[in-house]
RNA sequence: UCCCCUGUAGCUCAGCUGGUAGAGCGGGUGGCUGUUAACCACUAGGUCGGCAGUUCAAGUCUGUCCGGGGGAGCCA
């Protein structure tokens, strides 16, 4: 009949210290399940912190040891231990939270041996990188796991509702025509002895006929599924073998590809502009603790500048408008600005902070500086490119309309020396049934680390991997 | 890949112009308290990232390698 029946509802899987902190502590009798934060311990009377992680506040434990006969459990319970803990919920005579459990019963469930790492004290994050597998247990570690998780569902929530098909385009990508960045090869050789012909590694005795890499983009797969079920978005890891070190680069990270056929770069504006607001908006709703903990310790002010994207509308100017406008300015940049060279990021937050004060969505850039596949203008100089800004970091989402024409498309891949054979079957799709397309991509860290405030995208992934870095 | 900074106790750091090391937190022991970054006392931890060099003598100077951070480029 209806989906709650199969909702879990035991006790020991659906209680969580979030919940229960927002309960009237009436004396009713609960079990909770977590880790022990810390222990303050004295003769008579023992208090613990305990968290579940589903919340930045813990629950405290106080034991009346005079009452309960708890010593030898108490004795052995360190930070970091996990506890099974029965006790009755009461209103709490302390300052810092306004309900606590008195506990009657302890389970340790796990020791937690002196040498845990973790102390209540704040450690660095360059610590906590080189114990990924305990920083989860963090307060901070925690709340970007838990934003992270609700900017996913944020997405996933709003193109499902907005009529997009999910699509899982593949992992291993044999059609080296994406052309966005170095690639990780895959190959099963044996690279002691690989097989070859003519001096040259032949890779039709490789697993897939042919030398297959990590994708880079999910795009072009997209596009395929976009001209078959109209609005389509892909959400995945993408993979990229730079060699950069930087506090924005990763080797595996996420990204967000919708693609919305029979659409011009209107409607991709519009769409963007929606989603990057939804998004945002989604998550304060649904993180405002995890949030303030930011605004607080992390990023002060993040909180307000959030909300300044969601209530400007986004200013819209073209690439050469916006060179005007930085010319203008008078301003001695690093990189001196001019018609037909790529915006540097000095550029991209000038206009953003200083000369729109707001998101500003940059439109009909050179082709020379984008990507084939963008749609060109009548101009012959231009493509439909669109850039969107943000104030505090820069370039947030990349998108164009694409080129829908075969002869143009055709035209440019010769342009550009690409052999047109890597990429048949994309002009097939300017062949059969071809219709204005558009889409946009969002690198998925680099949204976690603007909501959250970290400074190093390697604290916004679970388990980063980047040059010399993947131990976990 | 380039530029700059950095690597001292489990963690965060101090150690001036070269004379073989210290604090706070954490750990251990004891005490005390409706505590909450608890408090008090005592205590145990370090061939000062690796290697080579200068020097009577190097944590401190030089070179080099490795790790970390910041910035740039590439980009998401």
């Amino acid at each position: 009949m209806t989906l709650e029946q199969f909702y879990v509802t035991s006790n020991s899987m659906n209680t969580r210290i979030k919940d229960i902190l927002k309960l009237t502590g009436n004396g009713q009798e609960m079990t909770v399940e977590g880790w022990i934060r810390t222990k303050r311990d004295s003769k008579s009377v023992c208090f613990m912190e305990l968290t579940d992680g589903s919340s930045l506040k813990n629950l405290q434990i106080i034991v009346d040891k005079e009452k309960y006969e708890l010593d030898k459990e108490i004795e052995r319970i360190s930070t970091g231990a996990s506890v099974r803990i029965i006790g009755h919920l009461v209103p709490s005579p302390g300052k810092n939270q306004s309900v606590e459990l008195q506990g009657s019963s302890i389970e340790i469930l796990g020791d937690s041996p002196s040498d845990y790492p973790l102390q209540k004290k704040r450690h660095s994050f360059e610590f906590l990188r080189e114990i990924a597998h305990l920083r989860p247990r963090t307060n901070t570690i925690a709340a970007v796991t838990r934003v992270r998780n609700a900017l996913s569902y944020g997405i996933h929530t709003f193109f499902q509702e907005n009529g997009f098909i999910y699509i899982h385009t593949p992992i291993i990508s044999a059609s080296d025509a994406e052309g966005a960045g170095e690639m990780f090869q895959v190959t099963t050789l044996d690279l002691d002895a690989p097989p070859k012909t003519d001096g040259k590694v032949d890779y039709t005795k490789d697993f897939f006929g042919k030398k297959a890499n990590l994708t880079v983009s999910g795009q072009l797969e997209a596009e395929i599924y976009a001209t078959a079920l109209k609005n389509v978005y892909t959400f995945g890891p993408t993979f990229r073998a730079e060699n950069s070190n930087t506090s924005r680069h990763l080797a595996e990270f996420w990204m967000v590809e919708p693609e919305l056929a029979f659409c011009s770069l209107d409607g991709n504006m519009e769409m963007a502009e929606k989603f990057l607001k939804y998004i945002l908006q989604y998550t304060l709703d649904t993180c405002g603790e995890d949030m303030e903990f930011f605004n607080k310790f992390i990023h002060k002010g993040i909180l307000e500048s959030l909300q300044h994207v969601i209530d400007t509308p986004f200013t819209h100017v073209s690439y050469t408008e916006a060179v005007k406008h930085l010319e203008k300015a008078g301003k001695n940049f690093e990189y001196p600005v001019s018609w037909g060279k790529d915006l540097q990021s000095e550029h991209e937050k000038y206009l953003t902070e200083e000369i729109f004060n707001g998101p500003v969505i940059v439109t009909d850039y050179p082709k020379e500086i984008k990507a084939f596949y963008m749609k060109l203008n009548s101009d012959n100089k231009t493509v439909r490119a669109m850039d969107i800004l943000v104030p505090r970091l820069g370039e947030i989402i990349g998108g164009s309309e694409r080129e829908n024409d075969y002869g143009k498309l055709l035209n440019r891949i010769d342009e550009l020396g690409l052999d047109k054979e890597d990429y048949w079957w994309y002009l097939d799709l300017r062949k059969y049934g071809s219709v204005p397309h558009s889409g946009f991509g969002l690198g998925f860290e680099r949204l976690v680390q603007y909501v959250t405030g970290m400074q190093n995208i390697r604290d916004v992934i679970p388990f980063p991997r980047a040059v010399k870095t993947a131990e976990f």
